[in-house]
RNA sequence: GCCCCCAUCGUCUAGCGGCCUAGGACACCGCCCUUUCAAGGCGGCGGCACGGGUUCGAAUCCCGUUGGGGGCACCA
């Protein structure tokens, strides 16, 4: 064991004791049963949706609980950090209504950053030393390469343990030296484990697991040759969610494999022990398998994906919870989303992530709202992704709202054609003079075939004798009438028992003043679309032809 | 290699010994409605991974097999 002097010579000279963070961070005054609970991302660029869920199933049990949720910035890893990403976190915790309660602004209990709270880990890692709980390792990480070598070659468990542990008993005289000669080392955990003792614990969503012990005398502080000299996730976790009085680690399932460690951690420092509750992590199908989503490989996976299509955060909540509980994933939206996560109701398999039934579930929101909800959604959601199509909205607020009420407004069955708010300049573009092109080509593929004369036909035939949408008056009459006189057939049945006899039937005559109109054979209610757009522009719009 | 977790339609799931001839949702297919869409209505396709037990009775409990996922970093 190394002398406390030695120690202590490693550390600077006002490192506080351990007991001064325990006062400093008093244990919470909360009613039973309260959960605090806390997210805790990796600065590694956007969100992972995965995170959206974990930080929801957090802010969920907290708050259902008269608990704190609180957000901590893991970014003990200098090398991975990317610049930004506290803001892209903010904006995705804005974004999806999952703002902590704590975190670098406000709470007792900060920072919320690791790479802020240095000075904390050292004290204990200084504790763990003095008390031979810890060791300097000096293996570099080139012998560390070729011990895991020896270690396959031998069919030996990968780590540092028994004989492989050379540093772990080394002459308390060679650390000494080494150390003297500013050998730069890390400080390994003095694992209590042994070999073929299993241990168990309960897990809140899985139950009683039992495992082996840990036996590896993992890094707790990394290399002393870092300007700031930080710990390990491990030794960061214990000691971070022990002083921030975290009662409940909610955490993916990654994890699992390392409680036996981190309880070893808590019982050195002398640290209660914390329930944890292991997630499922969220799954994408690759070709016969599936796998972890991944931001690498899979858009959806970012949360930016959600942001810059605009797909409803109300939506992606309900998916999500709909995830992790079944139950909710039967209920109303609105209901679902104020009805509380259990954690014992939480799947362990690990499920699919399906964009195709959340655009169901999304174009199903849409639908419950109002022509005036979409549009003050769509607006700063163009702001930022479709400014062209912003500043049209604005120009044209009016128009805007009265294509948007088409058979949405008082309809029993809303329209369902927009799933997110990027559909919106495909979906409802057309109504919009700025951003419509006209349709100047009587032989566009888009009529179908049809005989180019016959379109002209139609086209001049309907300026001709147009009457806008009035009360008491069928609209669609006008192209009815038309297309009888110009030898269409009058339903679809009649001019499918004898297509012959007819050049087309009222579907291909309406079709050519649909594509006039919108541009596309795609639209709902032609009436409605040209009591929108107004007979001016109907006009326009149906006397383009060339 | 060792350890852990998991296993119901293509997907998400309900089911926690008899209410199961296994229910729902999404997707897909068909029909209806219809001036095209988006919807909506009706119907269809489709599953307890396999093998042993336990039991009067198993999707449900136990064991094994197989398959999938995760971990064994100075990444979290």
């Amino acid at each position: 064991m190394l002398s406390q002097d030695l120690v202590d010579s490693l550390f600077p000279a006002d490192l506080p004791e351990p007991a001064h963070w325990e006062d400093h961070y008093p244990p919470r005054r909360l009613p039973p049963g309260a959960e605090v609970t806390r997210f805790a991302p990796s600065p590694t660029g956007w969100l992972h949706i995965g995170g959206v869920f974990t930080a929801s199933v957090d802010q969920d049990i907290a708050h259902q609980s008269g608990g704190v949720y609180l957000v901590r910035i893991e970014d003990t890893d200098q090398a991975r950090f990317e610049e930004g990403a506290a803001s892209q976190f903010e904006a995705a915790f804005e974004y999806f209504g999952i703002g902590p309660d704590e975190d670098g602004d406000k709470g007792a209990y900060g920072p919320y950053t690791q790479s802020e709270r240095a000075q904390i880990y050292l004290s204990y890692v200084r504790e763990l030393l003095r008390q031979g709980k810890a060791y300097p390792c000096f293996e570099t990480r080139e012998q560390a390469e070729q011990r895991a070598a020896r270690q396959r070659a031998a069919g030996a468990l990968p780590g540092y343990y028994g004989e492989w542990a050379i540093w772990r008993d080394a002459p308390a005289g060679q650390v000494a030296q080494r150390l003297a000669a500013g050998d730069p080392y890390v400080v390994r955990f003095r694992s209590p484990g042994l070999s073929g003792r299993r241990v168990s614990f309960t897990d809140e969503i899985r139950g009683e697991i039992t495992q082996d012990d840990n036996r590896n005398d993992v890094v707790i502080l990394k290399s002393s040759d870092a300007e700031l000299r930080l710990p390990t996730y491990h030794l960061a976790h214990v000691v971070d969610d022990h002083l921030m009085r975290i009662s409940l680690v909610i955490r993916g399932e990654e994890w699992l494999s390392s409680v036996p460690l981190h309880h070893q951690l808590f019982d050195a420092l002398g640290f209660p022990r914390i329930r944890y509750a292991h997630l499922a992590p969220l799954m994408k199908q690759d070709g016969g398998s599936r796998r972890k989503l991944s931001k690498r490989k899979d858009p959806e996976a970012s949360v930016a994906y959600y942001i810059e299509q605009g797909i409803p955060p109300e939506a992606v909540q309900y998916y999500l919870r709909g995830l992790a509980n079944g139950r909710l994933a039967e209920m109303p939206l609105r209901e679902a989303l104020a009805a509380p996560i259990r954690l014992s109701e939480c799947g362990t398999a690990g499920p699919l992530l399906d964009t195709v039934k959340l655009d169901d579930i999304s174009a199903d929101f849409v639908a419950t709202l109002s022509g005036a909800q979409i549009l003050d959604r769509v607006l700063p959601w163009a702001d930022s992704y479709d400014p062209g199509l912003a500043a049209v909205l604005r120009a044209e607020r009016d128009l805007a709202l009265r294509a948007l009420a088409i058979e949405r407004e008082g309809a029993p069955n809303p329209r369902k054609d927009l799933r997110k708010w990027s559909d919106f300049r495909p979906v409802y573009g057309y109504f919009f003079p700025e951003i419509f092109q006209l349709v100047t080509d009587p032989a566009d593929p888009r009529f179908g075939g049809l005989d180019p004369a016959l379109v002209r036909a139609v086209a001049s035939g309907f300026a001709a004798g147009y009457q806008p949408p009035a009360p008491g008056t069928v609209w669609f009459d006008q192209i009815r009438g038309l297309a009888a006189r110009l030898g269409f057939a009058a339903s679809q049945k009649e001019y499918k028992k004898n297509p012959d006899a007819y050049p087309g039937s009222i579907a291909d005559a309406s079709a050519v003043i649909r594509v006039l109109l919108t541009g596309t054979r795609r639209s709902p209610d032609l009436a409605q679309v040209a009591g929108a757009l107004g007979p001016a522009e109907v006009l326009r719009r149906v006397t383009a032809l060339a």
